[in-house]
RNA sequence: UGUCCGAUGGUGUAGUGGCAGCACAGCAGAUUUUGGUUCUGUUAGCCUAGGUUCGAGUCCUAGUCGGAUAA
């Protein structure tokens, strides 16, 4: 008898991930299913409100879930990991006047290197998740794409994958709509995780609110940076604010200043901890430099060529000339001015739905 | 000191003697595997004391405060 492949799933407890694993079974795999256990109540800074789930508790729950529908399961706990890995990046990254784009470099280091390892250990040739997104093999190469759900997509967040990842990686989700997925999941016997609410926001800041976070992770941070300068772009003093860390590119909540139409922060100077306000009109972009660039459809690409370029998550993408030089970044020339690009977030290139490769925001003309 | 001008939510402003509006901020929802954006809803105000009037944010008088100006 031929041995059925083994793949580990990466089980959340949410609606998407207990559908792929359902899935995979249905295909003939041995599905094993793995929980992370990212933080907890230790976990310094982390604040789990009342009224939602201790993650060791729910990631029990999930165990139990999974075991009673005959997958084997297995609970790790990688809070020091996550630490090292995520919560360190994010924290610094925001006091040095960047913003991270967390889920796409938790993706990275943590998460799939993380489904990685433990496949290794637990004797599986795959992983896989509940991400919306597909992967195929191209020409020696595995291609990222955007998924068939064109409102659920996520493959803006996976553009940092190595091959090696890539390559050993199923998303069974990729061309099945949420709803399908809902429904699925239902009739399979879940209808309590069916009508689950999607999970957003930062994991682990469940209360959204990460200047509080930053606050709390670092000893009188708000004492050193409140009545930071708000200035306007002639230069001129407006009003103050909390610390610029609190604050990023395009926003424009939060900022008291008096003026009678809406600011938005231009620019953040963190050694003045200053921000620099302005009218919308003028946090529109039309140039911008990435580096830490990851090659996904093609190899090291050189020279100047045409993309899509998504700068967030739900952006539905600005047609860009893009000029790669030989020390592995790039200079984004936009057909039109994008909003609020910021450094730290993730720019995503696009051929038609396919990942060429992706970047992060270093500098923005 | 005289004269003139002004005072309306936290901020900036509209308001023929007839239901005090708008914008920004705030707050609350919606949206969202990042930040942010966006959308919807909502809190909150006529400097004080008199007077005229059926009725005063509005007209009159005085005061308080702020600004301008003259010597």
């Amino acid at each position: 008898m031929i041995r059925k492949k083994r793949v580990l799933v990466g089980v959340s407890g949410g609606v998407d991930s207990l559908a792929a694993a359902l899935l995979l079974q249905e295909q003939g795999f041995e599905v094993s299913c793995v929980t992370f256990v990212s933080w907890n109540k230790e976990t310094e800074g982390v604040y789990i409100p009342p009224s939602k789930a201790d993650p060791e508790e729910a990631a029990i729950k999930t165990a139990e879930l999974c075991r009673e529908n005959g997958f084997n399961h297995y609970l790790l706990p990688l809070a020091k990991e996550f630490d090292e890995k995520v919560i360190q990046y994010f924290i610094s990254e925001y006091l040095s006047g960047r913003t991270p784009n967390i889920c796409s470099h938790c993706n990275r280091f943590f998460k799939f290197e993380q489904l990685q390892i433990a496949a290794r250990k637990f004797n599986c040739e795959y992983i896989a998740t509940g991400h919306y997104a597909n992967i195929r093999k191209e020409n020696e190469r595995y291609v990222i794409s955007r998924s068939f759900d064109d409102w659920k997509d996520q493959s803006y967040m996976l553009w940092q994958l190595p091959q090696n990842i890539l390559k050993m990686c199923i998303l069974p989700l990729g061309n099945t709509l949420k709803a399908e997925v809902k429904e699925y999941v239902k009739k399979q016997g879940f209808p309590e995780q069916a009508d689950q609410n999607e999970s957003f926001n930062i994991c682990f800041i469940p209360d959204n609110n990460y200047k509080e976070f930053l606050c709390r992770r670092i000893r009188s941070l708000e004492e050193i940076l409140k009545n930071g300068e708000l200035l306007n772009t002639n230069g001129e003093k407006i009003g103050v604010h909390d610390g610029f860390p609190f604050y990023t590119i395009g926003q424009s909540k939060n900022l008291i200043t008096g003026n009678s139409s809406k600011l938005y922060v231009k620019e953040v100077i963190p050694h003045k901890n200053r921000l620099i306000l302005s009218s919308k009109d003028e946090v529109f972009s039309s140039v911008i430099h990435i580096h830490k660039i990851n090659f996904i459809k093609y190899g090291n690409l050189q020279g100047r060529f045409s993309f899509w370029v998504r700068i967030r998550g739900k952006d539905h993408g600005t047609q860009a000339d893009v000029c790669f030089d030989e020390d592995g970044e790039a200079i984004v020339y936009f057909s039109q001015p994008a909003f609020a690009p910021a450094v730290g977030q993730s720019a995503v290139f696009y051929e038609g739905d396919d990942v060429v490769c992706g970047g992060v925001i270093c500098r923005i003309n």
